[in-house]
RNA sequence: UGGGGCGUAGCCAAGCGGUAAGGCAGCGGGUUUUGAUCCCGUCAUGCGUAGGUUCGAAUCCUACCGCCCCAGCCA
């Protein structure tokens, strides 16, 4: 730790004093999903906090799939978590978990509180239930059927878990207090019957344990010492520690809880990503444009770039909401440290040196970077015609604009400095062609004449590039909050958060570029090649983000 | 109107009785063959409000206000 190291939250100074007192001889954390879904950047941030302890404090942190309710779950849903977890750079200790491993021992648990006279078989309908539940201003009443005696309540619970009732028609009840102010204690449901297979251990149960009377034991039977959620749970933890204080478990974990991250202009709940899928707003799952680990992934947002996110944003007990530009801050910061640099026309004008001979082509030495000499130096193919961006480039224009002007120079990134003699027009009047002369003796020096050209413009061959497809994202949605209250999130999906560029030329070297590899193109942003679209001849880039541009900035004044 | 939480700058967030860290965003300037990066400067007489305790309060006490969560056989 050093003087400028962040200062610790509460989670940290907890372990530190838990480590410190003796209470815990290591940190064992665990993440523990259900499979009903893709992660996304909020789960994130409860990944990197599970897993980022445990590695600094040199414990160890488990995936356990909360696989209680076979109805809501699915093996593909095991598979896409630990690909988004590995590839955000975690390991989980030993092999993958599942609640569903614990079954058997949640069964004999059951009948331990059953036999201690501390759960009933409850024949309430759902219905009733909620009836007998009463409201959070009133207590609810006790159900008719709570007295059975202990022999009773065994048999009817070897009947739900044989098959022999219907579904709803009962339930196993933990017999606490109907008067309780925290309604988790009025009795809770601890186990229900759901004639079902589930995707881990087929039909060998008819009856399925609560996430409440599941997820302590499990805790304990792996020996968790920090069961982190989020604040929703907060209720619950009198009826973890419930559980726990009643069963023979092996040992005690303790719940603590955390705010959930909320990013502005993003929705992550799973009922609406799957209607942006399902209603075609975007591609799937993996849509760039996506919240999901997937879509990031596709989109080239490093692994690091969100890591480094979580440890921004911090960890506090207060739900707040975090800006979309400290994401877009750390994926920029990342890559600008990371990404080699590449040249892209988005929009080719051709340019003609006119004293460039005709046939010559000389390969020019770039570097890979501009800080990072671990980063190789690329070539770039230097020849008569060239492409530059159509918008770099005036007729007239006053000194703020630093770029090519007609009669005027400007350095061509990487190569020499060139002056515009020329604009060739077509019939409407549209520019189609510049004829510049060009300066040989500027390669890695000023001009001759002292002169040095205030503008520094990207280019690529006219005759050696790569045609491909560039993808421009923007945010999804165009509203801060498309989610609150009573507003529909679908009335603020951005009309513009997607523009396809075809015709685009990248330097040659692209050809060769790895999907998930990030490159900067020079004076625009970062990107990578698609994994899902494009060809070998013609790839198709995505915007991952843009460089932040105080030019546009300027203009809007 | 029951129970559980949370209120420090536009946003995130330190602070734990000794006179408001840091980051993002913003603004101003410098360097620059990326209008990027980097560097420098600036940005809360103020900590939800009102009282009180104290030599001294964001920190302690009291009251009030606002926001979030809970009435699935979901997690």
């Amino acid at each position: 730790m050093t003087s400028e190291s962040k200062p610790a939250h509460f989670l940290q100074n907890i372990i530190r004093e838990d480590l410190a007192g003796g209470r815990v001889s290591e940190v064992v954390t665990r993440f523990p999903p259900e499979p009903n879904g893709y992660l996304h950047i909020g789960h994130a941030k409860s990944i990197c906090l599970n897993f980022g302890l445990a590695q600094e404090f040199g414990g160890s942190c488990n995936l356990r799939f909360d696989d209680t309710n076979p109805a809501k779950e699915e093996e593909e849903y095991v598979e896409s978590i630990k690909r988004d977890v590995s590839w955000l750079g975690f390991q989980w200790a030993g092999e993958a978990k599942y609640t569903s491993d614990y079954f058997d021992q949640l069964y004999d648990w059951a009948l331990h509180l059953i036999k201690e006279g501390k759960a009933y078989v409850c024949h309430l309908s759902p219905e009733e239930a909620r009836a007998y539940r009463g409201t959070l201003t009133e207590p609810g009443k006790n159900s008719p059927y709570r007295d059975r005696s202990v022999e009773e309540n065994l048999a009817l619970f070897e009947q739900m878990k044989n098959g022999e009732m219907k579904e709803g028609e009962c339930s196993l009840r933990a017999r606490i207090d109907m008067a309780a102010p925290n309604i988790n204690l009025r009795d809770p449901i601890i186990y229900r019957i759901k004639k079902m297979a589930h995707h881990q251990t087929g039909d060998k149960w008819c009856i399925y344990p609560s996430y409440d009377f599941a997820h302590g034991q499990s805790d304990a039977m792996e020996g968790i010492s920090h069961s982190i959620c989020t604040l929703e749970f907060e209720d619950h933890r009198p009826l973890y520690d419930w559980f726990l204080e009643n069963l023979p478990v092996p040992a005690h974990p303790r719940q603590y809880e955390f705010a959930r991250l909320n990013l502005n202009y993003t929705v992550v709940s799973k009922r609406k990503l799957k209607q942006l899928v399902d209603e075609k707003h975007v591609d799937g799952w993996d849509d760039p444009r996506m919240p999901t680990l997937s879509g990031m992934r596709r989109r080239g947002v490093p692994p690091a770039a969100i890591r480094n996110f979580c440890e921004m944003i911090g960890v506090t007990r207060s739900d707040s909401v975090v800006d979309l530009g400290m994401l877009e801050y750390a994926i920029r910061d990342d890559l600008d440290k990371n990404a080699p640099r590449a040249m892209c026309v988005m929009d080719p004008l051709k340019v003609t040196l006119t004293n460039y001979p005709e046939g010559e082509e000389e390969n020019l030495n770039a570097p890979g970077h501009p800080v990072r000499e671990d980063l190789p130096a690329r070539v770039l193919p230097f020849t008569r015609t060239l492409y530059i961006e159509r918008e770099d480039f005036r007729e007239e224009a006053n000194k703020k604009y630093k770029r090519l002007v007609l009669g005027k120079k400007v350095r061509l990134r990487n190569a020499y400095v060139i002056h515009a003699d020329e604009v060739v027009k077509d019939a409407n009047g549209e520019i189609v062609e510049l004829r510049c002369s060009v300066d040989r003796d500027t390669l890695g020096k000023d001009p001759a004449d002292g002169v040095k050209p205030k503008g520094v413009i990207h280019w690529v061959s006219a005759e050696k590039n790569v045609d491909c497809e560039v993808r421009l994202y923007d945010r999804l949605f165009s509203d801060p909050a498309p989610d609150a209250g009573d507003k529909n999130f679908l009335d603020f999906v951005n009309p513009d958060n997607l523009e396809i560029l075809s015709g685009c030329k990248a330097e040659i070297g692209l050809a060769n570029a790895e999907p998930e590899q990030s490159y900067q193109f020079e004076r625009n942003g970062y990107f990578c090649r698609d994994s899902k679209y494009g060809t070998v001849e013609k790839p198709v880039f995505n915007r991952t983000i843009g460089l932040r541009d105080s030019w546009a900035k300027e203009q809007d004044k």
